[in-house]
DNA sequence: TAAAAAACTTGAACCTATTCAACTTTTCAG
DNA sequence: CTGAAAAGTTGAATAGGTTCAAGTTTTTTA
């Protein structure tokens, strides 16, 4: 296991993910053939195989990258937290919405997401709720602190307000997702909607 | 347009339609094949496709008898809630839990929200949506009637709440249809567990 | 450095959803 | 009742994801 094959292999793997990122954007998921993929990373189809298990591994594999982002440009706001409730969470929200058509455009998570519903058992699937997971965690870690701080009731418990947070916006994402036609813009106005008054309900009496 | 030829039809479909609901829960969505529908419905492959549009409209049919059920089930709990915002909520809630297994398989569930995330615009993606609208509906009503007896705060905007709850009831289905082992109890506690802390926020001070 | 072993690559073959042009059956005007 | 038009049925052909036996390339062994 030296050089030259490992050498091989990552620069064909990265070929093959390079020419999905571009033409799944460019086209659509659907419309790109696994041939065609193989056929601009100079593969076989075989070999795209033996890189990635199935079509839909090489979409996860994109919204690995895209993920991890998130979640990096999240864990700046996490260190440093805006004062007052709303602003702290909704900003957390903000960015990662903000974030999440640098690569994948609305199609591509649409597919991502179908996908780890439709085959939750299988690597990718499994891959995909790990993401979901440390984003919810993001999310609870945030509130956590926000009641260190001062800012939110004492009693209330975190872990279920970081959920109940996570899966609305997670499902108000996948509105915005299968909404061709609705803005970054009126997805944050909507979440908005739906978070203030939840956030005046969990903040502590007399803080700000 | 007399009778005999429309007989037939709604003959055939309901053929059709029967021997999906068999064989997709005694198999499985995936593995069953258009081919074997034909033949149980004795009809012909391109005659399955004249009645419906795609394997995925065949389920999402199955799909809709089950939620029309569920919200008609759930309409005697509107009608009548049990004291207590919790007990009210949470019969709701279970309600739409309990019965949501009558036809469908966890497996066709999760096809059937896979199909409606990755295809939104086709006709049954936007079937699928009305019938996810109406439920969220029904919650907001029951909210809504909740805070008219006095049970709730009435400065509380009832849709933004019940958009929230329904979020979070759906996102905890989709967490239980991905987990084969998970049981409809551990459903409804998880879903008990979430829920509480918020309705403690929501009920008017003196209530009860 | 030569030969065997290990690790990859290849593309033709397979499987199944979906389409469509040719055929049947039903309806209906006269 | 008859034949043309309408409506429906049929299954072979198409398309694209996936598999796998045969062929190459790289590594290892001696």
């Amino acid at each position: 296991m030296t050089g030259l094959r490992n050498k091989q292999k990552a620069a064909r793997e990265k070929r093959i993910l390079t020419a999905a990122i571009l033409k799944f954007r460019a086209e659509s998921y659907r419309s790109v053939r696994i041939e065609d993929l193989a056929e601009i990373a100079e593969v076989s189809v075989g070999t795209v195989y033996n890189y990635f298990k199935t079509k839909g591994d090489i979409l996860i594999a994109t919204v690995t990258l895209e993920v991890e982002e998130v979640l990096g440009s999240g864990a700046e706001i996490i260190a440093n937290p805006p004062k007052g409730v709303d602003e702290a969470l909704l900003s957390l929200i903000f960015r990662y919405y903000d974030h999440s058509l640098k690569y994948l455009s609305k199609e591509m998570w649409c597919t991502a997401m179908a996908l780890s519903i439709e085959a939750p058992k299988t690597p990718s699937g499994l891959h995909y709720s790990e993401l979901d997971k440390m984003l919810a965690a993001q999310v609870t870690e945030l509130i956590r602190k926000l009641q260190a701080r001062g800012d939110i009731k004492s009693e209330l418990d975190t872990d279920a307000i970081g959920q109940l947070v996570f899966n609305n916006l997670n499902q108000m994402f996948i509105e915005f997702l299968k909404d061709e036609d609705m803005t970054l813009e009126t997805l944050r106005n909507r979440v908005a909607t739906q978070i203030r008054p939840l956030t005046k309900l969990i903040v502590r009496e007399g803080a700000e």
